[in-house]
DNA sequence: TACCAAAGGTGCACTCCCTGCAAACTTGCA
DNA sequence: TGCAAGTTTGCAGGGAGTGCACCTTTGGTA
């Protein structure tokens, strides 16, 4: 979604054939029809990430991961709407409902760490399979094109994130006015986001296999706290 | 440099015409050849900005900017690179000398605003026309896919900012190992990015006239205190 | 002043991403 | 078994971006 095409737009336009999202593997009894498409969508991802992992972003098009996975352009553009998209995953809609969850969930951190665990939650959870999340990883941190649109997935949420830390900081019953803790919250969620770019880069792909959890998290806080001190 | 084209690559493949970059309108005697080249593209650099600003960019098309600057597509290519390009100004390549420079004149804030003036500094400096570099900052603030681009762009100079950062710590007589320093050099330099974004956000395109100087970021600065004094 | 080599601009053909549309094919179900 | 809804696919086409060969303009020179 970024060069071509007339009327784009934004992943907006891309409407899934079935209902329920991105399943990783499609639930046992979900009829045939379910079934196939998660089948399909799988072997799809596996292709392009193998694909990618072994001749490089830009040196794989969407017509070869279309052979590979074995459905047509067309219906590769059906599912994942951009070549990136195979990628990055499903588009924000559904992750920004999760990172609120998280966030509202562990309300004891200070508002930057709290922010910054959660959108990493919801960056890694739901995905079953944890080799195949690994390697989508090491696409993504790869890829500067991939990367940035990551980074754009985060900005175009920011707006959401801003008024979930305002609310929190109404709950905490502080009563600047509107436009200073909406200011304030951006700059936090500005930060938050910093930090999640920061860990992300910071953890190699060849890691113990688990995300990068709390560990880096309470790293990056120190590291905080080191440059601030002066 | 996001979608099309085979072997492509990013940016580099701009071979600009002419040898010193981007001016804005041309030193007066520096022959008749530089001369022009650099009325042409002043030319199409405005009519793009104003195509868009009139339109929107994705209704916009390189053809249109084409037939509007007088040129040919190919030559649009050849002076640009990327659609792109014509409203993000010159890739990072000579930018970052000047973020360099700025940075290291200033060795008394703290590592993150004067990070963050820097690169403000470099984003903005020569650019002999004041309405036009409003113009087209408004194009790039109010265009996510510009926006992106802007952020990779930093992204991919991180690490020469941060071996700036890691320099400084150096002539601070610090005397953590290096991974320690480079670690935190990272963090502040992600913090500094982010300051710049939220400063670049907040500023609406219709202020004095001047781009956000001292005053926003001291107020980012007294946010990023109070965010972190709890 | 006429001429020439280099620099720069263009047209052309082509690759690639992506979309709308309608035809063809599957599946779920009565 | 038959049909309607759900899916896949082919086709045509638009828009970005590139390599290449050719033509025009400059800058300088004899």
């Amino acid at each position: 979604m970024t060069t071509a095409g007339a009327g784009k737009g934004g992943n907006p336009g891309v409407e899934e054939p079935g209902a329920e999202g991105h399943d990783g593997e499609g639930h046992p009894g979900e009829g045939l029809r379910a079934r196939k498409r998660a089948a399909a969508r799988a072997v799809i991802e596996r292709a392009a990430i193998d694909l990618v992992l072994e001749r490089g972003y830009d040196r794989v098009t969407v017509d070869m991961i279309c052979a590979a996975g074995m459905v047509s352009p067309r219906t590769f553009f059906n599912y994942f709407g951009s070549k990136e998209g195979v990628f990055l995953g499903p588009p924000p809609a559904d992750a920004t409902e999760a990172v609120a969850r998280a966030f509202r969930a562990d309300s004891a951190a200070p508002v930057v760490f709290a922010l910054a665990k959660a959108v990493f939650s919801a960056l890694f959870e739901g995905q079953p399979d944890a080799e195949l999340a690994r390697a989508r990883m090491q696409v993504v941190m790869g890829t500067p094109e991939l990367l940035s649109k990551q980074n754009e997935w985060m900005a175009v949420h920011e707006n959401q994130l801003v008024n979930l830390v305002v609310t929190r900081y109404r709950d905490q019953l502080r009563t600047e006015p509107a436009a200073e803790l909406a200011a304030e919250a951006r700059m936090a969620v500005g930060l938050a986001l910093a930090v999640v770019r920061v860990v992300l880069q910071e953890s190699e792909p060849e890691d113990d296999g688990g995300w990068p959890g709390a560990a880096a998290m309470d790293r990056s806080r120190e590291l905080l706290e080191k440059i601030f001190a002066r």
